[in-house]
DNA sequence: CTGGATCCAGTTCGATACTG
DNA sequence: CAGTATCGAACTGGATCCAG
């Protein structure tokens, strides 16, 4: 398993990689894993969790999580029916960046705020 | 200065920093900040880097970019005009994690290509 | 409770044309 | 070359309703 987190990783010109790119480089898929962290969660708490997501989006999005082998699906055959989603293995080593990402945007908010404040004028 | 790398960030509910996050969890500022890298690039010269977007697409998020104080944009007053962009010091902080974002995807290819086999079947 | 389907308002985006 | 403006097509996303 090559690990590309140490040395810049190749473009993502033409590679199949730009192809998956769009839809982890997108806000509620991010949000939604940032929520689930290392947690199992119901769709409902899902929703709960994140904020300002509708019910559409969450379904989609997770449906596409789930496509693409980021979040396991679990459901429970009672009525009401409970389904509970977890990240997995790659899922959370997604949520590593999604961290980080995170971590810059509140360590640089300050920098934002005077930045929009400054072109704004 | 905080630094939230090392431990998880603050959740993004209702916090300013969630107001940021759009801005940057988009598919073509992370596709322009990575094709930027540590080159000063021109407005032509991310278009050729930066694969299938459009002019406008390209204009809104350098601009963009620039409000929020990532990149750093600066015109030559010469005719035809050069307009060249260069990545700030948050944009560049930005950039790291977007690099581990890329990594993630490559590393990640081949089982997301299996488990979109299995899920669509 | 979860989630699929439908409708449609609002937005996005690409194409095009035009400016300095 | 870089950037703005405009237009229409395509898509998005929220609201709502129904089903298991």
């Amino acid at each position: 398993m090559r690990v590309w987190c140490r040395r810049r990783p190749p473009a993502l010109r033409r590679s199949p990689a730009r192809e998956i790119f769009p839809d982890v480089a997108d806000k509620w898929a991010l949000l939604i894993i940032e929520a689930l962290g290392e947690r199992t969660l119901r769709f409902s708490e899902v929703r709960d969790e994140v904020e300002g997501v509708s019910h559409k989006m969450l379904t989609q999005n997770l449906r596409m999580l789930e496509r693409n082998g980021l979040v396991e699906r679990k459901v429970h055959p009672t009525v009401p029916p409970r389904v509970e989603y977890t990240l997995t293995g790659p899922g959370r080593a997604l949520r590593t960046t999604v961290d980080a990402m995170c971590g810059w945007t509140h360590e640089h908010l300050g920098h934002i705020e005077r930045a929009r404040e400054r072109f704004d004028a």
